[in-house]
DNA sequence: GTCTATAATTTGATAGAC
DNA sequence: GTCTATCAAATTATAGAC
């Protein structure tokens, strides 16, 4: 199973974090908004994560995390590339339609320049594990060259995101979702 | 010529405004920051923009007339759909490679659920104009269909421009500019 | 137009009782 | 683990002198 790190109260913690970091961002989360979502004192919150450093490093762990788990094998031979980058998508998918938020990692790189010296590393390094995780999953064999290359799937799924949320229109995403599944 | 609204040191204002702005969203300036940046105290920054939601929209505003100036009309049958599609990846290429910040519209639109609702609304409006000029500036004839659609060129272009400024990798949207060109 | 001074609020963070 | 209480700093914003 995936890594659980964290149960209980420091999980509903994360939770809520994650959910206001992905409407607004880093500095749209105080500690005093956390506990109240969560039904604590923001004295609270601060033993579970000492500093906001900490909380937001968390929040990125874990969102790796589960993405990791929910994309899979990038490399299963008996596995099609359309089947591996629907799932990819879908995970965007739920973000935009469902949810009605873009990903985390998307806020987060937005304003990467400014934020916490780790933050901003883990972004980074979020980034390169996910081009890389893309790049193999379009391959049908380790030599053969992708037809779109990942910083384009990852790129306009991403973007395509912001669009959809920024302008409240789903289809905007939607539409760059199956033009990918169609440019395999 | 551009609009030009403001002049002096309200101009000034704005150029320190937007930097930091697309260096950490709308939160990440403060009128002190400003102040100090431009040589003057905050409350000199209030007597030309009131409150912090005027200096939002005024940022947003000028932002959209330089863009719109930039990429020109999006249907004059001179001109091949190449040429105006390398102006529109130009004004991207030159935030990403040459100052190493995104661009307003990609901070501003990943926050946009946080903003205070005058601003929500004018990065959405904004973007709706963005994805009509980009549709007519892909079409060879008022009728025939663009080979990929809007979404996806300027949904890929903001999303690379993310991982590029997040991963330190211009390459990244590089590579995305000229597959956009190469689709074309 | 710019300044000093200051109000009102929010924020991250800590000390110490229970 | 959670609480009360509190602090220091930063923030938006205003009043009024020059």
């Amino acid at each position: 199973m995936g890594t659980t790190q964290f149960a209980g109260k420091a999980s509903e913690i994360l939770d809520v974090a994650e959910a206001r970091m992905r409407a607004g961002g880093f500095d749209a989360v105080s500690f005093r908004d956390i506990a109240a979502d969560v039904g604590i004192k923001s004295a609270s919150v601060h033993y579970h994560f000492p500093q906001k450093v900490d909380l937001g490093e968390a929040v990125i762990k874990r969102y790796r995390e589960r993405f990791a788990e929910r994309l899979g094998a990038p490399d299963d031979p008996d596995e099609s590339v359309r089947r591996r980058i629907e799932r990819l998508c879908g995970g965007y998918r739920q973000s935009t339609v469902k949810e009605g938020k873009v990903c985390l990692a998307c806020v987060l790189g937005g304003e990467a320049l400014n934020l916490p010296a780790p933050l901003s590393q883990s972004v980074g390094s979020y980034f390169d594990w996910l081009l890389e995780w893309t790049d193999r999953a379009l391959r049908t064999s380790a030599t053969a060259a992708p037809a779109i290359p990942a910083s384009v799937v990852i790129g306009s799924l991403q973007g395509s995101m912001i669009l959809a949320v920024a302008t409240h229109d789903p289809d905007v995403f939607l539409e760059t979702e199956r033009w990918i599944l169609a440019s395999l």
